[in-house]
DNA sequence: TATCATTTTTACCGTTTGGTCAAATCTCTT
DNA sequence: AAGAGATTTGACCAAACGGTAAAAATGATA
């Protein structure tokens, strides 16, 4: 959760960040990112996120010059836990294993960090206005890497034939589901607000679904 | 796209509406589902969302009271637009012909009505507020009778043994995905803005996903 | 064309918002 | 303990916001 954009610029001096300065920017970005996450960027007020950082609001822009500073320093620090899961697939690896693997992981990921799960979508609905060269960029560059580890496995016959950047999209969209649409998830589920049993079942799923066969075979007429 | 929101109280007389008034209305909800699908609901303003009604701001609040009375006006009016494809689930066919129209069904719908289902995407991501009821009981109680019928086909061999809820949400981010994060797909495809050429190569992937066998059998350990 | 209801506009209001500033307080070092 | 730098606070501001009121303009109807 360290912040790299208010880590300097080349040609400043950068001073070494005091005791209270590390303290006050991590509590800052944890209340921000509980706003934000909840509110989206408009809906969040420099108030609400001071009061949840337990400061007062000039107080708080002492340390960030602004809320978009704010906003953008949380989504770089995002950008890493959206990444690591993709950059763990390695073509020495089976598609059962690397696939069924990186879902786990995705899964996971959306259960330990929902909040910056909903964060990137807000970010991603609103036109991605901060991390559009992110996307371009990174994201595409590795994206494709993977894509030709998965297409060397529908080479050899070991996938079925397909788009594998279409099927990272479906990894994506239904492990992340269970962060950013955890509300309709849980009242269609009839499960009170805190809870997240749902994850279990959801792995199960997720499971048959990429690596199993749903649909028994001989009965598609 | 009409309104039932602005219709009436059962005690009021509730006169008929002029030609003009029916013009405006419809010519504000749509203006209004632009600015509130792109920018969220406190991303947008009165301001903006009259300006591309192409009206005055005082004149749009004579047809609609309030912001939120707007909002609340397209949120009931996309709920059918949402509800409309798994209604048509019937337990008479197949798991592969009913799942398969379903999903294409979806697709069709978030190819067709991409910025319905981005205000609904973002009225989840803020926690549901309007439409909690909705999702606890119209929602839940088709939910509970669709997922009967999957049920059967599990009970039937047809379909192997998953939670039917969480396959319906399998269903729902998959296809959703491709409206909610179209600019995230985009990016990473290298398609141009307006481009929407991804949903053939989408209904492939989805098909060979819920109806076919992704990884090949036999290559699991 | 006169009349009345509907529609549109102009001017305005109170509140909230992101952000500033200078003074006051605190912390650390010597 | 004193001084310097870091931190915190309270008072404040301009702009943007959702919304109102009343007059002016337009449309329908007879």
């Amino acid at each position: 959760m360290s912040n790299s954009m208010t880590r300097v610029a080349s040609t400043a001096p950068a001073r070494a960040k005091t005791r209270i300065q590390q303290e006050n920017e991590a509590r800052i970005l944890q209340a921000a990112l509980e706003v934000f996450s909840e509110k989206g960027f408009h809906g969040a007020t420099l108030d609400r996120i001071a009061g949840a950082a337990d400061m007062s609001k000039p107080n708080l822009l002492y340390y960030f010059k602004s809320k978009e500073e704010i906003h953008i320093a949380l989504l770089t620090d995002l950008l890493d836990i959206w990444l690591a899961p993709l950059r763990e697939i390695s073509p020495q690896g089976s598609p059962a294993t690397e696939i069924g693997s990186y879902i786990r992981r995705k899964l996971e990921s959306s259960r330990e960090f929902p909040r910056e799960s909903r964060l990137f979508a807000n970010e991603i609905l609103a036109g991605a206005p901060h991390i559009a060269g992110f996307l371009q960029t990174e994201l595409k560059q590795l994206v494709d890497e993977k894509a030709a580890i998965l297409q060397s496995w529908i080479d050899d016959g070991q996938l079925a034939p397909c788009d594998p950047r279409h099927l990272l999209f479906a990894i994506w969209s239904t492990t992340q589901h269970y962060a950013d649409f955890s509300v309709q998830v849980r009242h269609v589920l009839g499960l009170v607000p805190g809870d997240v049993s749902y994850y279990d079942e959801a792995a199960r799923m997720l499971e048959t679904l990429f690596l199993g066969r749903l649909v028994a075979p001989g009965t598609e007429g």
